[in-house]
RNA sequence: GGGGAAUUGGCGGAACUGGUAGACGCAUCGGACUUAAAAUCCGAAGCCCCUCGCGGGCGUCCGGGUUCGACUCCCGGAUUCCCCACCA
């Protein structure tokens, strides 16, 4: 028998002709129809790419395998199965990517897009290619303008001049959240500060909600942690520090200071305020400290890089000026320095040497006074401070609050200065307003007109969509406007309120925007006169499961999840958390380390497709690691899972009819419900470990196998290998896709049963050998079978048997002694 | 500085609720088939020792502990990775 004959599997035709057929049938495609009666739906997501010059990497095609394995055991498992791609397309990346090549993005996103849908139809993703989304389409980008309005008109999106991260390489303004240690999150560039008008969404409204919805979501432990550590909530207090003048007079001015630790006031021996406080600039104009202004100048220089690192040496300058201790009468100095940031609590703290790490190098450096408010187990008030103490203890030097426990002192201390008038209870969150303008070109247009008389106007959303024009100049300047600012006949319009002459808003929205509600869209991407219909949404949404990169754990998702909660509020949908279950996936790295371009270690995909088919390729993917964890790509494991599906193939193409072998049947229902377990689980690749021991079983001693006992494996590899099971559920006289109708197999426990049992005999706690019996023997009859074996009656002779533990099923433990 | 995760053969990784550590696979070695090679199939294999046995010892980052029994639980430590980071 030839080669050929005994192995007829050539990938490359029979993915070809599936991936044919499940176009032309409209397989994984629905009509709205169909959206709209779909029983028992299940709303499968992934994350959509931005779809790159480079084409799709193997950390995308990773990320969508896992995600498509899943929907496919649902669809195969009977759920009626919605499984979405689409492209993110607008954006930094693209622009600059654009720049750098010298095309328009508006020429090279679709020629990118055309690439990715054909790379991604390649991998053979379950994906309805009728409900694409493409953010930079202006039908799509229509509704995410639409979006801005509704928060626009609920008082959600406002205009604040604000000190803003200025990236100097991307001339662009950046979201805290996209400035990584001081750097632009894309280049890597140290940021530094402008002050520019901007518009922000007020997420900071919705973050106590944010925050306790968490604790409902199937999410990972980690990920949720990330939300919750991203919103900050912390408890303290707000005081209030009246100024003094030399007299010691109070000016009327108070500075607002927030702490966690009120409780250490009495220890407050100076107070700080940021650079960028209001306050320093009324010092700073009355022009009697030039000392301060030069310091206040240079910090709004430094970047923030050097403003964090700095090997965190503190500097700071004395304003001259004073505050009153409210808790102590005693006159503190007012300095400014660059370790107080503006942008968390007040922009001020009432600086406690004696307890914050931080305070401590200061008064250290300065020579500023150190008083101990806290004492530990072993300390007395007089106890010197070599640093600052934070543990646990007892308030000291804190007059009416001496001895008070440091666990009950927050609380006390913060209701003794509610009732003396200067301070009181404050939950503070790090979580700031999202700034969603983007000084640049590529993204939708804020929909809203400047008018002199009627201000800032939102653009009646029949004129919607404000259409990005095409600007062939469309390299931002330092200028610190949008590109649109040079397209007069673009930004000239008329006020849509009072019709006098107006001015466009230039700036583009944040591309967080747009993959802020992408997945609403989807079900109804063929609506052109709706965001999205009522019915389809009621049916489909929230999702069932989302999964994507841990990188987008924080801010993607919690973008998304304040504009679900606005668009419920606003009675546009009857949910407020948008993803049922979330995971995110690991990462593939190559030779030990993350793949990149340096490093040299990219794989590329698509030769690999080629030369061993993209089953084979999933399939591997699946098994190189937990799919929650990643793992290690090394080009020789491929042969593993491409040596499986052969012999599979083979298998299958052998078998006969006939009854299966009862060693056999119990394996498959062993493996059944294995992968029945894990699969739900994301336990890929220990489920397609339980399948090739179940196929060695099949093919044990080069047997051939009947029908019935490969058809269960044929549909369980499906979700790895669909177009392998597609071709063999054909040729096992099967009808239709094997995914239409729910053909899991179904777990038989009768089946799986084992009559017999290994059990393994030790000797204080010391394997010494193994014993097979019935499953249902007695202790007794175990225990003689254990003492029987020769090994084991040696260790036990002349020994006392002190003790014996017998587990059912498992091992029978002899402990004995002299 | 804070938070999180991890550490198991040559390698990727398995191991239910505390119950035979190393499943499955890669690479390796041996055998079959072949004129030969590839492919395929069968088999071996944690490390060490030995009287070579159905033998013994050691072994899941290190040091302690709990237990009849610990990769798994507890205490202490080391290393690596990820995220955040002067958040008052």
């Amino acid at each position: 028998m030839s080669q050929e004959a005994q192995d007829g599997y050539v990938p490359s035709s029979v993915e070809e002709k599936w991936q044919r057929l499940w176009e032309e049938r409209g397989t994984n495609a629905f009509t709205r129809e169909e959206l709209e009666r779909a029983e028992d739906p299940y709303y499968n997501l992934m994350m959509f790419p931005y779809p790159s010059a480079e084409g799709l990497h193997v950390g995308n095609i990773y990320a969508f395998t896992g995600a498509d394995v899943h929907g496919r055991y649902q669809r195969l498992r009977g759920r009626t199965v919605f499984e979405p791609i689409g492209f993110d397309a607008f954006g930094i990346h693209s622009e600059n990517f654009a720049l750098k090549v010298g095309t328009h993005p508006m020429d090279l996103i679709p020629s990118n897009v055309e690439n990715f849908t054909r790379q991604l139809r390649r991998i053979g993703g379950m994906f309805d290619w009728s409900h694409v989304v493409d953010t930079t389409d202006p039908a799509y980008y229509r509704w995410t303008q639409w979006l801005f309005l509704k928060l626009f008109d609920a008082g959600l999106a406002e205009r604040k001049e604000a000190p803003v991260n200025w990236c100097p390489s991307c001339m662009t303004v950046l979201a805290n959240e996209q400035v990584i240690g001081g750097e632009c999150e894309r280049c890597g560039t140290a940021v530094e500060q402008r002050r520019i008008a901007q518009w922000f969404f007020r997420i900071t409204e919705y973050a106590q909600r944010l925050l306790d919805n968490i604790e409902s979501l199937d999410w990972s432990d980690t990920t949720k942690k990330a939300q919750a550590n991203w919103i900050g909530r912390s408890t303290g207090a707000q005081l209030h520090f009246p100024v003094v003048d030399a007299d010691g007079e109070e000016t009327g001015t108070t500075i607002e200071v927030y702490t966690t630790r009120p409780d250490t006031v009495f220890g407050a021996t100076y107070m700080v305020l940021s650079p960028e406080h209001p306050l320093v600039e009324e010092v700073t104009d009355h022009g009697l400290r030039i000392p301060v202004y030069a310091y206040v100048d240079k910090a709004a220089k430094k970047d923030l890089v050097a403003r964090q690192k700095a090997d965190r040496t503190k500097t700071g300058v004395p304003t001259g000026g004073f505050c009153r201790n409210p808790a102590t009468g005693e006159r503190i100095p007012i300095w400014i320095a660059d370790y107080v940031l503006m942008e968390y609590g007040t922009g001020a703290i009432m600086a406690v040497p004696g307890h914050d790490t931080r305070d401590f190098e200061f008064a250290k450096a300065f020579d500023l006074p150190v008083v101990r408010v806290v004492a530990g187990p072993d300390e007395d008030a007089d106890t010197p401070l070599d640093e600052a103490y934070v543990g646990p203890g007892r308030l000291v030097n804190s007059g009416p609050f001496d001895g008070t426990d440091v666990s009950e002192s927050v609380e006390k201390v913060t209701a003794w200065t509610a009732e003396q008038g200067w301070g009181e209870a404050k939950v503070n969150f790090r979580l700031h307003d999202w700034c969603i303008s983007r000084q640049r070109y590529w993204g939708p247009p804020i929909p809203v007109v400047h008018c002199e008389t009627c201000g800032s106007v939102g653009v009646p959303e029949d004129q919607l969509p404000v259409v990005l024009p095409r600007v062939e100049d469309f390299r931002p300047d330092d200028s610190g406007v949008s590109p649109l600012a040079r397209v007069e006949e673009w930004y000239r319009t008329e006020c849509p309120t009072c019709g006098a002459e107006a001015r466009r808003e230039t700036d583009v929205s944040d591309t967080f925007l747009d993959s802020g509600w992408y997945f609403i869209r989807y079900p109804s991407a063929d609506f052109d006169d709706r965001p999205f219909d009522e019915a389809i949404t009621r049916k489909w949404l929230p999702v069932d499961t989302y999964i994507g990169g841990n990188e987008h754990a924080v801010l993607h998702l919690l973008y998304s999840r304040f504009l679900t909660m606005v668009l419920k509020d606003l009675g546009h949908l009857d949910f407020e958390e948008p993803y049922d279950t979330f995971r995110a996936h690991g990462l593939i790295i190559a030779d030990g380390a993350k793949m990149s371009k340096s490093k040299g270690n990219v794989i590329v995909p698509d030769p690999i497709i080629e030369e061993f088919g993209a089953d084979t390729f999933r399939t591997y993917l699946m098994f190189l690691g937990p799919f929650e964890e990643g793992g290690d790509y090394r080009p020789q494991g491929i042969q593993g899972p491409f040596g499986f599906l052969h012999r599979l193939w083979d298998t299958v193409e052998r078998a006969g009819d006939g009854v299966p072998d009862p060693d056999v049947e119990r394996k498959v229902h062993q493996t059944i419900r294995q992968v029945t377990d894990q699969i739900p689980a994301l336990g890929y690749n220990t489920s397609i470990a339980a399948m090739m021991e179940c196929l060695n079983v099949v093919r044990a001693g080069g047997r051939d196998a009947v029908r019935a006992e490969v058809e269960p494996l044929v549909v369980m590899v499906a979700p790895f290998a669909p177009h392998l099971a597609e071709e063999l559920w054909e040729r096992l006289g099967r009808e239709g896709s094997i995914f239409d109708g729910a053909n899991w197999p179904d777990f038989d426990p009768q089946k799986a049963v084992d009559d017999t049992v290994e059990i393994a005999i030790q000797v204080n706690g010391k394997l010494r050998a193994t014993v097979t019996t019935s499953k249902d023997a007695s202790e007794a009859d175990v225990l003689s079978a254990a003492r029987a074996e020769e090994n084991v009656a040696r260790h036990l002779q002349g020994l006392e048997e002190r003790r014996v533990i017998h587990v059912p099923g498992r091992l029978v433990n002899f402990v004995v002694g002299a």
